[in-house]
DNA sequence: ATTCATACGTACCGATCGGTAACATTGTCA
DNA sequence: TGACAATGTTACCGATCGGTACGTATGAAT
């Protein structure tokens, strides 16, 4: 689900000309379509037939089709730091609060029926090859997200902050694949749980 | 790296026909460019290339792209649960031992340089779309590893045996999903140490 | 030696892949 | 009104996709 916010910011030069519109639209649908139904899985035609545009619409507003699975990445990734700093944003100061308010959320999410696991994680899985435009975005995003993982336990003062922000991160992507192969009722459900449990124990040590 | 255990168990028919080589060759093949590389970016022709043999081959051993890659999986399927059961094992009747070795051993194989995820996980990635004979492989797979987890968290005593085996369960997927982001010095290398803190958490609520 | 099933190879199928050339049309703003 | 940028139209490219029709080699039993 695209959001409109920040695509035009996210398509638009640096000028503040007038945005494509047709470009937008073709984002929107490969966003959805690529998400979906994987990235390999559906091919320009396709794209441009939903998005009532025609091919070279596309060509003109992306580079190729690997380009456009990358802005597609981008805006994933825009709108996953959207919802991180919310739950941080929510409880300042409060490292272990913050965390559990995300992944409260993280645990609902990956329980939705269109829920199709992480947009970066599945494009890395895609994509196994070292530097491809889709995969370096996703990994850009996760040791950015280990990062702050683990900067959050040290904030917790857990006395080895590292192996915690990381059983974090593992929890995290576990959902996120859980939540893709076994929908409602999976073990998805029980992550916020489990990190609270791991974060209390970690703590204690 | 297809061990040439069970694989004409896997391939010749319940007659004590002779098993076609071709077949064999064909699987192997497919099993180490399916993994390494992904299902879908592997076409017929190139498998049959390295194999050695010809496409009407590969068609006279199995109906299809999608079965031969269900194949592919059933075997990745039996060596997983003979590495699963290996652990098990080697510790009779203490179910935490047997998680500690299991997932010892999980931490050093995400690390490997190859190490390319869980090739079932990835094809349930790879193919979202519900009875897909490459995602069935994998869904059940899951399901009864989740079910053997909770089974061994029960033995350990744990109050809440689900959401413990849920949260190994987590750990596990996490790990080989960060194993091929991250590489050597992931999230994935202290899956172990994790899940022992967690066990022991949920053993002392 | 002939038979007969089985495995294999050559050549091909239509469809789709990502991507492009060349040109017509539109809307907007000066 | 003229100019310009954005989009559309049509047709095409070579490569590759998964899959097959059909003839040829081979090996064991008779």
């Amino acid at each position: 689900m695209p959001s409109d916010k920040n695509i035009e910011l996210a398509i638009s030069d640096d000028h503040a000309s007038a945005p494509p519109k047709a470009a937008k639209k073709i984002l929107d649908v490969a966003y959805d379509l690529f998400y979906r139904r994987g990235i390999r899985a559906i091919g320009v035609d396709e794209i441009v037939k939903r998005a009532g545009v025609t091919k070279p619409s596309l060509y003109r507003s992306f580079p190729s089709k690997d380009e456009l699975a990358a802005s597609y990445l981008r805006q994933y990734d825009l709108e996953f730091w959207q919802r991180f700093d919310e739950a941080v944003d929510a409880h300042p100061g409060d490292a272990r609060a913050q965390i559990r308010a995300f992944l409260t959320r993280v645990g609902k999410r990956t329980q939705m029926p269109q829920y199709r696991g992480c947009g970066m994680t599945n494009a890395a899985v895609e994509y196994p090859e070292r530097g491809h435009p889709a995969r370096v975005v996703g990994e850009d995003n996760k040791r950015e997200l280990r990062r702050r993982l683990r900067a959050m336990a040290a904030a917790m003062g857990a006395p080895d902050a590292d192996t915690l922000g990381d059983g974090l991160l593992l929890l995290i992507e576990g959902a996120y694949i859980s939540g893709q192969l076994f929908g409602l009722g999976g073990p998805a459900q029980s992550v916020a749980a489990n990190a609270d449990l791991l974060i209390e124990a970690s703590l204690k040590k």
